[in-house]
DNA sequence: AATAAAAACTAATAATCGTTAGTTTTGTGC
DNA sequence: GCACAAAACTAACGATTATTAGTTTTTATT
């Protein structure tokens, strides 16, 4: 009956994804049914077979779709001749940017991931991996170029990364607080932590 | 035939929900089967009905008994007279030490809530926003009283927040930092980050 | 208007879910 | 060793799961 109205350049494929995604964020991968999914998209389920191949499918591609962007990012950076506390902060504002603008995808690429199905789940975790190990890469040189506090750098990356999921929360209780304060307190915050402050240099030197 | 071996100190029920944790959080509360639990915990499935009342109860239990402790450490910090810099030290010390002593149920307290049933949901989410709002008034208070940098509070409570939430990613895939390191670390970088530096003081003054 | 393809539908599959009922085994106190 | 309770078991319930098969309706093309 009701029939699936795709938006301006997307495809149907790519509305049943985008509820799809609502979903798996509200409720979760695994509590959300391909019955919720057809629901929100306005059909019956066996219909949705019709335009994707199965329920893990959905998670694949959103998941590696945002492990790519990541990855490619982080290439353009390593790429740059930026100080290392510029790269950091590239890195910072980007994830945050990724966080405003494709909230919900992020965030299953974030949690979500666990119920991918082998082989993707193992690719995902070593892109995972990857993408970690190269962050701390930089940071670690930023220490030694005196840039950067020496604290533990893996330790670092991980702060960072989980501080920067956590706009989720913000995402969803308060709208009063604008974008681009966010990303300024967040940088300010984070960085500044990170950056061996003037008064610290002096003892040094 | 094989029948549950209770440790010191702890009763069937409390091996049965420690073993649920490790899969809950391993899994996710709904793609974990409550034959999974029994699986792992040596007995059938309808056996663990003797010890407890149902699934959805076993998430309760661990839900509300973190969100009961952190509740009460928020409360004596309060109470005490120390300046707000120290305040939050502890806050995120005490956070770090749940982390590491009760990793799996701070998890599932962190990212599983959302399975909770009403009247439950709407309580823990009260417990949860609460609990924020009472660390943005600690950080709101700092900043009045120039200890802090001038920030957005709840922007602050949800990095910090989220920030020690990801010492998971540590204690899954990194057992060289160890644990004083790891607190050290975090507590430099999130507290540095938010106070004010001796040089803006200069320049304030 | 006829035809072909795309996309919806209904019906039904086997599998798995949490849980209940009823029974048997195990452990405990006398 | 007898009785009682605790805790295990097997069998099965109805509900829900993702998905397939087969059919009908809608849309697009000529």
């Amino acid at each position: 009956m009701a029939k699936i109205i795709p938006v301006k350049n997307g495809t149907k494929k790519d509305v049943i994804s985008k509820k799809a995604s609502r979903l798996f964020r509200e409720k979760g991968f695994a509590a959300t049914s391909m019955r919720d999914i057809a629901e929100a998209v306005g059909i019956e389920a066996p219909s949705l077979y019709n335009h994707i191949g199965s329920k893990k499918e959905i998670l694949q591609e959103i998941c590696f779709r945002i492990a790519n962007l990541f990855t490619s990012h982080i290439t353009s950076v390593e790429q740059s001749t930026d100080r290392y506390a510029v790269k950091i902060e590239l890195i910072i504002r980007f994830h945050i940017f990724m966080m405003l603008t494709d909230f919900e995808n992020v965030y299953i690429s974030d949690h979500e991931w666990k119920h991918l199905a082998e082989p993707y789940l193992s690719n995902f975790k070593n892109q995972r991996r990857s993408y970690r190990s190269r962050l701390s890469e930089i940071i670690r040189q930023g220490m030694i170029s005196k840039e950067f506090k020496k604290i533990d750098p893996y330790v670092t990356v991980l702060t960072l990364l989980s501080a920067i999921g956590g706009i989720e929360g913000w995402h969803r209780s308060n709208k009063t607080v604008d974008a681009r304060v966010l990303e300024e307190n967040m940088v300010t915050l984070l960085l500044e932590g990170l950056k061996i402050s003037l008064t610290e240099k002096k003892q040094k030197n």
